[in-house]
RNA sequence: GGCGGAGUGUCCGAGUGGUUAAAGGAGACCGGCUGUAAACCGGUUGGCUCAGCCUACGUAGGUUCGAAUCCUACCUCCGCCA
């Protein structure tokens, strides 16, 4: 029992060579050389990642761990990846300041399911075992209690979110307490010899190797990620705050986020995302051009990628009206701010601000603060454009 | 269980009876400059049938000519004591 967790004597040159690499673009693997001595052994290893199914779609952020993931899988490991819809319910408190609220079931069952299907655009499916904690975390109390009694209140409380939350008087509660022994428990369950995952999850993966040692298990050793900045180059990347670039999100889309991005984060996404130093010869209009062509073709195949560039070009580049616009339906004497707010899906005041301000172009040319209502002849055919980046052609229908 | 404190717009945060749709900041949006970058500058930022009206300061009542501001109850959170 006492030995399972001993280090060998000796690490394989091969075995500290190959942990290098997994571990390069990782910001910690603790305990140091814990891998390369996992790595010596012959079985394929067990690289663990819980997921939160709380919101349905993967974004670049994720992209990274998932990227280290198939790294592992291309070395012949197994990754086991773990659908928290056990979790969810509860909330990662990682990061957070303040509670969140509980998910449904059903809203799990279907954010789980386009998950993985988008985690698998990345990952080898062959060697990818996918779990959901329920199966395990859905004990009885007497199971419950067993697990409360393995970590102490001073240990939960010891993480830098809830340190935090406490200072500004802001409510923790008992649930969230529980967090991290479920999230460990799943380490215990599935057996883990690795678990990757974000730096703010560094808390939550550690506590897994108290976990395991506290049921007498070989302990995972853990890698951290960097996370990935969101387009507003300063915040996590996240879909609460809107600044995130989906997997799925079309490639025009995808691309003119990308060449959103500050400058001064290239060398952050080429590193992360592309496992590449940006090129040194070309300015970064050039690299973040190349970043977005990459990424739109990893996720939307080679075709997309030029495409999109020639969208970009098009819109932002020549201000032209993008190829297909969607079209508005209209009929009769049309009120501006009526059209616009049912086009665009903002308010009738955001729309009359909006024109005020010179932001309405009809064709290309801005409409002015006055009139605001029209007979839909006149703007039968035109493209209505809202800002820089919304478009709707207006068609009039009998 | 007792005592005390707090709940304001997307968020943070001023405001203690009347020019308060509510200071300031962040974010967001529009415009300018650009490489749709950042930075910077200007404007806007509850809704609507828009020179007016309606709805809003935890919830429900009440006092008052008039309340985010005072009173009562309730809900939620925080702290201290037990």
């Amino acid at each position: 029992m006492s030995n399972v967790t001993q280090e060998p004597a000796e690490t394989s040159e091969e075995a500290l060579h190959q942990a290098a690499a997994l571990t390069s673009t990782a910001v910690e693997a603790l305990p140091g050389g814990r891998l390369a001595s996992q790595l010596d052994g012959q079985a394929p290893l067990r690289i663990k990642l819980g997921i939160d199914p709380t919101a349905p779609d993967i974004h670049l952020g994720h992209t990274v761990v998932i990227n280290k993931l198939r790294e592992f899988q291309d070395a012949g490991h197994q990754v086991v990846l773990i659908i928290g819809d056990f979790t969810a319910r509860i909330g990662d408190p990682s990061g957070r300041s303040d509670q969140r609220p509980m998910l449904d079931p059903e809203r799990i069952d279907a954010n789980a399911a386009t998950f993985m299907e988008q985690a698998f655009k990345i990952l080898d499916r062959e060697r990818t075992e996918v779990r959901f904690n329920s199966e395990w975390l859905r004990m009885g109390s007497d199971q419950l209690f067993g697990l409360m009694s393995k970590a102490t209140v001073a240990q939960l409380l010891e993480r830098d979110d809830f340190q935090k939350r406490m200072a500004a008087s802001d409510p923790i509660s008992a649930l969230e307490l529980m967090y991290p022994l479920l999230q460990g428990y799943d380490s215990v369950a599935m057996e883990a010899d690795v678990e990757v995952g974000g730096t703010d999850q560094k808390f939550n993966l550690l506590f897994g190797r108290d976990m395991q040692s506290a049921f007498g298990r070989p302990q995972q050793s853990v890698l951290t990620m960097p996370i990935l900045p969101g387009i507003d180059g300063v915040k996590k990347m996240s879909k609460s705050t809107g600044n995130y670039i989906g997997v799925t999100d079309p490639p025009e889309e995808m691309f003119g986020k990308l060449m959103r991005v500050p400058d001064a984060n290239l060398q952050e996404y080429w590193n992360l995302l592309l496992s590449e130093d940006p090129p040194a010869e070309v300015g970064p209009n050039e690299a973040k051009r190349e970043l977005g062509r990459r990424l739109v073709a990893r996720f939307h195949g080679p075709e997309a990628s030029g495409a999109a560039e020639e969208h970009f070009n098009r819109l932002f580049v020549r201000h032209e009206v993008p190829e297909d616009v969607a079209e508005f339906e209209i009929t009769g004497e049309v009120h501006l701010p009526a059209a616009l707010a049912d086009a665009f899906g903002i308010s009738r005041s955001e729309a009359r601000r909006v024109i005020g301000q010179g932001g309405v172009r009809k064709d290309g040319e801005p409409l002015p603060a006055e009139p605001l209502d029209y007979p839909a002849s006149a703007l039968d055919g035109a493209v209505i454009q809202v800002g820089k980046r919304r478009f709707k052609r207006f068609v009039e229908v009998a």
